[in-house]
DNA sequence: CTGTGGATCCACCGAATGGTGGAGGCGCGA
DNA sequence: TCGCGCCTCCACCATTCGGTGGATCCACAG
């Protein structure tokens, strides 16, 4: 059994979306929450599997509250149900830890369908939300470093200071560490250690 | 008169190599070549008293190269010039038979009294990679790490600072320091970033 | 032409790290 | 029994790093 909860600032909305799902087989509502913050309160104590969060929304909005659930709730997979697919919608809740992204148009058959695909860890996405993402995927850049951010990480790897680094090439030593911010931004970590182990898990580093 | 062959996969490389011997007294470039394969059969038809060997190269690198030159021209001396000084560089060339080992920051005065002293038989090496060779002298267990010490590297690769290290495995800060502070000796480095690098080269983390 | 991404550089600050030289306890093998 | 390796912990200090919020320049694409 599907442990749902809905997370919406409009009480129609909500009633809508309880009814939709009061007759499908295997999913359960076990909570709602009218803002983010609560939203993360009570997919948390409830213990959901899938939340089906709004964007816009009061106190808190939808990607602060996944993001939250990332961390407090690991095992609950959020799934953003929103009117809007603009990229500046779409691109932070998916950075934000979501694992699909439907829109209020979808049909109650679709909705059913995303969510036990939600449980299962897999994503479903909007189709103009797919376009989206393939347009960031393609962009150069995007999840890989440059070759001068892979310099300087090689050099990092192989024990240079930031200082030693610059002479190496020849340029600043702040330029060294805003290489090293935007390597920490890309890799996800928050020092020169972890993004080396992170270097090699990727194959960038030798 | 030295017979020297120069072997790099960079012609700009061997090109600064041979105009720095241009004016060498007593040093005579009787050849290049590009790769490995190739530098072993220059550095043989052509007897060269001692090679400069570069060792990341297409075909055949240098520690094979190197290995082969032994068998088939014994006479020859192989001085290792490269750019990188990590243990797991350094180590298979020495064993190989190189006689010196050189990083291509290596002022031109250095690198001519260094082939000349390969020339006489006799080991010039870069003080890094001294580094290197004495940890591996030094210490019987060298090479491999305590569990303990493994657990430590896993954790700052993965991350930790030494504090949450620390938590992580229920003992003090100053213990992950001490546990650090052995990771370096025995993996040659002087900071955590190359420690985890190391451990990777080494096949230590995962 | 304008926006965007990449590369370069700057200053300031607190926190983390590395270097050094210790110390004690414990188990194991010579 | 003694020594040695391993694990634990301590203090002090200089250096380095990471975080932040900028800035300029250039090349390239829309």
């Amino acid at each position: 059994m599907i442990r749902l909860v809905i997370v919406d600032d409009h009480p129609i909305v909500r009633g809508g979306l309880r009814d939709t799902f009061a007759g499908a087989e295997g999913i359960v509502v076990v909570g709602e929450a009218g803002d983010g913050a609560e939203g993360v309160e009570r997919a948390t104590s409830l213990a959901a599997d899938v939340v089906l969060m709004d964007l816009r929304m009061p106190r808190m909005d939808g990607v602060a509250a996944t993001a939250a659930l990332r961390e407090r709730a690991p095992g609950a997979r959020v799934l953003i149900l929103t009117t809007f697919d603009s990229e500046s919608d779409v691109l932070p809740a998916i950075e934000a830890g979501a694992i699909g992204y439907l829109l209020k148009d979808a049909l109650p058959e679709e909705l059913m369908r995303a969510v036990r695909a939600a449980a299962r860890g897999e994503s479903v996405l909007a189709p103009s939300v797919t376009q989206h993402l393939m347009g960031q995927v393609r962009r150069p850049g995007a999840g890989s470093l440059t070759d001068r951010e892979k310099q300087v990480l090689q050099l990092v790897a192989n024990g240079h200071s930031n200082r030693d680094a610059a002479k190496a090439l020849f340029i600043g030593e702040a330029s060294i560490k805003t290489h090293l911010q935007h390597i920490y931004d890309k890799l996800g970590v928050r020092d020169r250690a972890s993004a080396v182990a992170e270097g090699y898990r990727r194959r960038l580093l030798t």
